[in-house]
DNA sequence: GGTAAGCCTTCCCCCGAGGGGAGAGTCAAT
DNA sequence: ATTGACTCTCCCCTCGGGGGAAGGCTTACC
């Protein structure tokens, strides 16, 4: 299977394939006569995977991470969960800080009227939290 | 003030408030013989202001934007209002986005026992899902 | 057999928002 | 005059690829 055979099987660009053949995340057979890279479906099996996971949130490194437990058809349930686990409260972190940010922004931008006027308290608001913090 | 003072009065590091000089958001004037950097306080408060601006998720040129509007004191109120209101909506889809990922991710967490076996519905959902979309 | 389209390859630069560090110049105090 | 702290420019690095050029391969069609 050709790359972009691959790579549209996966739901991914050829781009992206390529990318995560050079990285070594996923490493498909080279042709001899070629040189053009040849994808079993395992590859393919694995391609999907880690798009998957990438749509989780999870970084390239994860996923390596991730892949190595998906091929170790014996590791311990534990190890994955972990790396779940962690990801979650990265993901917690994340949404407390957009929600706070997001409090703070409403309250400048509700008080401001978004006339004609020049009056602005978010550009206030702005310039003076900035000598606050 | 050279760059060192004016950076730690802001709140933000040397290189940023080089590079904030450099694409011409924050531009400093510059001393004849030295070539240093020099900044007024109308500057650090400009520097303040963008840094805010950043904290609160604003794009450097989102920033720009923002910058042009404080320093035009006659700006109507409208066109701040409305900046503001597109980044609320940015980070209301990408709250969303990261609130549908947690419930993903949790359901499949939590069918994990996260144990000695191998049996991990974690990768099988990853494995599962990329079939699936 | 030729040839044109549509694949594929490597190579290089680009994004955002700076960080790290090298090598060289400048300033202030001793 | 020297030392140490600061500053300058310049270049490469991040992360996860995207865009495109120049050239090689394959496949279908005539």
């Amino acid at each position: 299977m050709k790359i972009g055979d691959a790579a549209s099987a996966a739901g991914l660009t050829v781009k992206t394939v390529r990318y995560y053949a050079n990285i070594g995340l996923v490493s498909p057979q080279i042709s001899a006569g070629s040189g053009y890279r040849n994808y079993l479906e395992t590859d393919v099996a694995k391609l999907k995977f880690v798009g998957t996971a990438r749509r989780f949130n999870f970084s390239i490194e994860e996923c390596r991470e991730l892949l190595g437990l998906y091929e170790d058809k014996n590791r311990p349930s534990r190890e994955v969960k972990k790396i779940a686990m962690n990801k979650l409260d990265d993901i917690d972190t994340r949404l407390i800080e957009l929600q706070e940010l997001k409090q703070e922004l409403e309250a400048l931008a509700n008080a401001c009227d978004g006339d004609d006027r020049p009056n602005c308290p978010i550009i206030d608001g702005l310039a003076k939290r900035s000598i606050e913090c």
